[in-house]
DNA sequence: CGTTATTTGGAGCTTAAACAACAAATGACG
DNA sequence: CGTCATTTGTTGTTTAAGCTCCAAATAACG
């Protein structure tokens, strides 16, 4: 009898519809604009009735939000180990996953959807926190801090960092991108933790 | 108010069912034997309740039956034209289909799974009769012809081709093996027809 | 401009599919 | 050989999602 309530106890149906609806529409999105896609046009790709579209999601914008936001956990649960906790090796990938990421979705996408990049931002940033906010709770903090607040600040930094390498007009290797800004997280992060980080 | 009943019409979420469960099944079939899958690994993996599956099909060999029929159809269907006649040019791409989709089944799927090939046998040749049937039926014959007794032959004596030139250790290209088995296929179907045939 | 098409967002009714729970086969193991 | 674990089919009950219409908002067009 845990504590835990997961909060994602769904209808096998409802796990379904979610995951055919993003796939419906990261498929639209490799040969068209988002712009120019329709709520009929996902609906029909995912072989999902359009009013079940709006069962689920407001509009195609709240599915993009959440389909952004899903493929990017996905990824980083891929790369992370299972119960991962606080450690540089870890935060490296972290933030090498991040850019990677961003650097394979402005090859993926159309030009014009570049306008879309701010809602990214929202997506990506709130998936790193909660990560953070995982690893900085299972620390022993020297002195008591508002968790959420400095995974908050670091998700930004490492979005920021992401945003700049995979803007490169020729960006450098993943490793020396993390070689370059996991020194700068990890020092800004240390001061919380009393404990030193493994190497 | 038109006569034709489509037998086809279907509620989107059976479509959907279907083709989820064939989808599943075809990936696992890529990773382990056909004998090793269980109903439950399959309707896990295609998102679908077992009890679902019993739904529409008896058993995992109906849903292979299903699959391999409904495969070889869309594969075929790509290849053929919209709405195809009875020419030598279609009877080429029905000879080369069947061939090269019999080619890729063998390489697809396990070693041990050979033993199913009868039900591929079955399906394939079904199909196969369907299109020569509706081929034969759009001819001014000059007698009076069983249309479905000689799409049968027909479809058989191709699938025939097809095992014996994809069985070969080392098979010669699919045009030779169309320029081989065409002109045997074609003579046989000449006589039912009045009007030559384009080359 | 006004007049057509699309696309959007929703509501009521119906149905396919989820879920849970079961007994019966099949199978592995000591 | 029995027993313990899977897998298999099947059956009610509940619910997500399909389908059919409808009205409002956009877009397209002459």
């Amino acid at each position: 009898m845990s504590l835990i309530h997961r909060e994602k106890t769904q209808d096998l149906r409802v796990r379904r519809t979610h995951v055919l609806l993003r796939k419906a529409l990261w498929e639209l999105m490799t040969e068209q604009e988002f712009q120019s896609i329709t709520v009929q046009d996902i609906a029909d790709h995912a072989m999902i009735n359009r009013a079940t579209f709006y069962d689920h999601f407001m509009d195609k914008y709240a599915l993009l939000d959440y389909a952004i936001r899903e493929q990017f956990k996905e990824t980083l649960g891929a790369k992370l180990p299972e119960g991962s906790t606080f450690t540089a090796e870890n935060l490296a990938l972290l933030l090498r996953t991040t850019g990677e990421y961003l650097l394979a979705l402005r090859h993926g996408c159309k030009p014009k959807d570049h306008q879309l990049l701010p809602m990214v931002q929202t997506q990506i940033t709130i998936a790193i926190g909660e990560i953070l906010t995982d690893w900085i709770k299972g620390l022993r903090t020297s002195r008591s801090v508002d968790a959420a607040l400095v995974a908050t600040m670091t998700s930004w930094a490492i979005y920021g960092a992401a945003v700049y390498w995979s803007q490169q007009p020729d960006p450098d290797s993943p490793e020396s991108f993390v070689a370059q800004t996991l020194p700068t997280i990890l020092a800004s992060l240390q001061q919380i933790s009393n404990a030193p980080l493994s190497r």
